[in-house]
DNA sequence: CCTGAAACCTGTCTGC
DNA sequence: TGCAGACAGGTTTCAG
């Protein structure tokens, strides 16, 4: 799923092209497609928003935790692709593909097209983009990202780490698989309250997030199922997915249980 | 205030 | 074989 390191892999390929499609940047919206109304954020109907962007061009692409932006000249466009959206950038002929949901029809005979099976992702269209972005935390591959910060930030937090890691307005951009690889890597059991690790645990943790999530773009990201193609990451998950398998550290079997509602692999030996 | 759980979705897998 | 039900996952919203 799309998670900081997929996210950051789009958006290069929407920058520079290559791999997965052509660049984005310089084209001019000639106008805008929306074929599932909760798809779409923006004040006014899709058909004042495709109005409103004729004309306007991509001038920059980058991402903030697990969104992409997308700049024009009068407006920001975010994207959040959640559990299952997509982007490619294609020539604009031929057929769509099933669940596309919107389209950005481009001057030059090229389309941006948004793909989401399950209809859980968003584009906003809007001036002012800290009103959707507000509240995210830390970036945790920002300079900022320190030992202390961790140290300091985990301090009075009496909710397992695990849960922490998810928790966009402190750290935004890790989600489940990273978040299990993490921990896997840091040596950390996923319930351990978070206030409770020590200094040198708070470091290792901290390197071994930027460890994971360096190694996972390095990747281009992850892939697996039908959501998301082009990264190979999903070869090296040391216990994402893995529940019976050997821990490839110690032998013993990979355990998978329910941590804050969501599905955690861990090696109980090498996690205490 | 904080934490946990439900809701949002749909393709795929599991069990009867 | 077929079908109902569980499951996955990021985030928001509601309940306790």
């Amino acid at each position: 799923m799309p998670e900081l390191p997929e996210v950051e892999t789009i958006v290069r390929s929407l920058r520079s092209g290559g791999m997965t499609g052509d660049s984005i940047l310089t084209r001019q919206i000639s106008s805008v497609e929306c074929f599932n109304s909760k798809t779409l954020v923006f004040e006014g109907s899709a058909e004042q928003c495709s109005e409103l962007l004729r004309g306007s061009h991509f001038l920059s692409a980058d991402r903030r935790a697990k969104y992409i932006r997308l700049r024009t000249e009068s407006h920001w466009i975010l994207i959040h692709l959640r559990m299952s959206g997509d982007l490619r950038c294609e020539a604009d002929s031929g057929e769509l593909l099933p669940h596309d949901r919107l389209v950005f029809h481009f001057s030059d005979g090229m389309r941006l097209v948004f793909n989401d099976v399950r209809k859980f992702g968003r584009v906003w269209v809007t001036d002012d983009p800290e009103a959707v972005l507000a509240g995210l935390g830390i970036e945790p591959l920002s300079e900022d990202f320190t030992a202390e910060w961790l140290t300091a930030h985990l301090a009075g937090q009496h909710r397992v780490i695990k849960s922490i890691l998810l928790d966009q307005s402190l750290i935004a951009g890790i989600g489940n698989i990273y978040a299990d690889e993490s921990l896997f890597d840091a040596g950390i059991h996923p319930k351990r309250p978070a206030c409770s690790l020590t200094e040198a645990e708070c470091e290792k943790l901290r390197n071994s997030i930027r460890k994971t999530l360096e190694h996972a773009i390095e990747q281009n990201g992850s892939s697996f199922d039908w959501a998301y193609k082009g990264g190979h990451f999903q070869n090296e998950f040391r216990v994402y997915q893995r529940k019976g398998e050997p821990c490839p550290v110690c032998g013993t079997p990979i355990e998978k249980i329910v941590v804050g509602q969501r599905g955690t692999h861990f090696c109980p030996h090498c996690q205490k």
